[in-house]
RNA sequence: GGCCCGUUCGUCUAGCGGCCCAGGACACUGCCCUCUCAAGGCAGAGACCACCGGUUCGAAUCCGGUACGGGCUACCA
């Protein structure tokens, strides 16, 4: 009970959806425990780091709908939540590690280490650090740290034995500590490493359990040693399996949108996003797969999470959505719909039509075409439709003229009257209902396909009707 | 190359030794409903449970190997 977990991005480019799948598992646990969710910044990588990250991060999160007790912005017991503002703790951990014995100065240039690695490769073998500074007696070395400003430091991995974790999610995993090198831990810019900078955090922090993405279990047996070589004890860690592309291979750009801002303006929901992605990975167990964040809170289990990554599929997440869209009430449907319609677009009007178009979308994106005969004039009435297929030109028309006759008598104007007056029309013609809704969908609509006629002409308004029936008239006698 | 992980319908998954000649969902097909398109209902097709051995009276489920896929292999995270 009472879990403290951690979702801790790096601020290198907007918010990706496998990381909001990490966040997600990490929220639910925390929600569900009386917890407490931490957001850390870890911003160790001065080179990477891209401008408005961080904005990004927290309008991604906030729309997703999550919400964290600590952070950046939040503040907490232990702020600061952006590791780059940690430093003093980070290289107050090295030097311990450095007096104990555990790690060790290095002085190697870069040039030298790409010298190393490109021969280690000539001669086949595995690359990795050569260990060179790691016999420097530790008195030299602590006299040329302080006039060599560009060291390092380095873990002293021991030569042999194995290390291993029981990740909640993967089992029992060993590591050989001869397939380990020697890890930087800080680097020449006085940065901590993620490696040091992870386990110093958790560790301060009282994270457990940790739960992150499956591409740190490689890492894993480093930090391990790192917290060894600190002392300290090692929380439950929990690694979630990736959200792959259609390919199988890691999320990234060139499988399309994976930023959560990209699905929000496509019209997703994030109801729909929470849903398809806790999916991923995750299974309560029975035949239920419709979960809002609540219900997700309450049925989520670290333990049926899976080992294999999933793939990402943009039908399921369609669908989800389509979903979600439909459970919305009519007004809350309206609100979303908002940001993606014109300003100009009479509000009352649109509330009119939603209940007709609700069904009918996919995404919000979609609605603005859907209904935007009930706000322009500027529509196209195609030919081909206002004379249905094996019907004649003329009959067309004064199909057309009947209906635009019986329906100037129609009154109230509304949809059942309109209905009436149609199937009046096809029986006085001997005309299938369905051929003249064809034609007048064309006429008044422009379309083909399109949300019911009869309250869609209802709400277009007689006026309007008539004069697009009238105009359709004309079209087809010149 | 090395280390680690994974492998059930096209996809997300259920399954944790007999209830499975494998269930649900998406997508797909057909039918019904119907003013169109959807939505909804019903039905169908779709997985020799990666492969090969072993353990067991009995294996998708346990063990070993192989294959394939993936991740990691930086003074990136």
């Amino acid at each position: 009970m009472g879990k403290r977990v951690r979702f801790a991005p790096s601020p290198t480019g907007a918010l990706h959806i496998g990381s909001v799948r990490t966040m997600l598992y990490n929220y639910f646990l925390a929600r569900q425990t009386n917890g407490t969710l931490i957001l850390r910044i870890e911003d160790t990588d001065q080179e990477r780091l891209v401008d408005g990250a961080i904005d990004s991060i927290y309008d991604g999160l906030h729309w997703v709908g999550v919400h964290w007790d600590e952070g950046p912005r939040e503040g907490g017991p232990h702020a600061p939540y952006i590791q780059s503002e940690r430093l003093p703790l980070y290289q107050k951990g090295a030097q311990e590690l450095v007096d104990s014995g555990t790690a060790y100065y290095c002085f190697c240039t870069k040039e030298r280490l790409e010298q190393m690695r490109a021969a280690q490769r000539a001669r086949g073998e595995i690359t990795r650090y050569d260990r060179l500074c790691r016999n420097i007696p530790p008195a030299e070395a602590a006299e040329r740290a302080s006039s060599e400003p560009n060291h390092v430091v380095r873990l002293k991995v021991p030569e042999e034995g194995t290390i291993a974790i029981d990740d909640l999610v993967f089992g029992h995993i060993e590591w050989p500590l001869e397939t380990i090198e020697d890890q930087v831990l800080l680097k020449s810019d006085g940065f901590p490493t993620y490696q040091l900078a992870v386990v110093i955090d958790d560790h301060l922090m009282g994270i457990d359990p940790i739960i992150r993405g499956e591409d740190w279990l490689p890492s894993t047996p480093k930090h391990l040693l790192v917290y060894r070589a600190f002392g300290w004890d090692v929380p439950p860690h929990a690694h979630v399996p990736n959200v792959l592309g259609p390919d199988g291979k890691k999320l990234s750009k060139r499988h399309g949108a994976t930023q959560v801002g990209e699905f929000q303006s496509e019209g997703y929901l994030p109801e729909a996003m929470v849903n398809f992605l806790a999916l991923i990975g995750w299974s309560p167990g029975t035949e239920e797969e419709v979960f809002s964040l609540d219900d997700l809170i309450q049925k989520f289990r670290i333990d049926q999470v899976q080992k294999a990554g999933g793939k990402w599929d943009r039908d399921r997440l369609n669908y989800f959505n389509g979903l979600w869209i439909r459970k919305l009430s009519d007004d809350a449907l309206l609100a979303r719909l908002d940001p993606f319609l014109p300003a100009e677009w009479d509000r009352r009007l649109v509330r009119g039509v939603v209940p007709f178009i609700k069904e009918r979308m996919t995404t919000l994106v979609e609605a603005q075409d859907l209904i935007s005969f009930l706000f322009t004039d500027d529509i196209v009435q195609d030919p081909a439709l206002l004379v249905p297929k094996k019907r004649e030109r003329m009959d067309a028309i004064t199909a057309l003229s009947r209906v635009t006759v019986l329906l100037r008598f129609v009154d109230p104007f509304i949809a059942t009257g309109i209905e009436q007056a149609i199937a009046a029309v096809a029986n006085e013609l001997g005309w299938t209902v369905r051929d003249l809704t064809i034609a007048v969908r064309a006429a008044v609509t422009g379309r083909k396909v399109g949300p019911p006629l009869y309250e869609s002409i209802a709400l277009l308004g007689k006026e309007r009707a008539l004069a697009r029936l009238e105009a359709a008239q004309e079209k087809l006698e010149t």
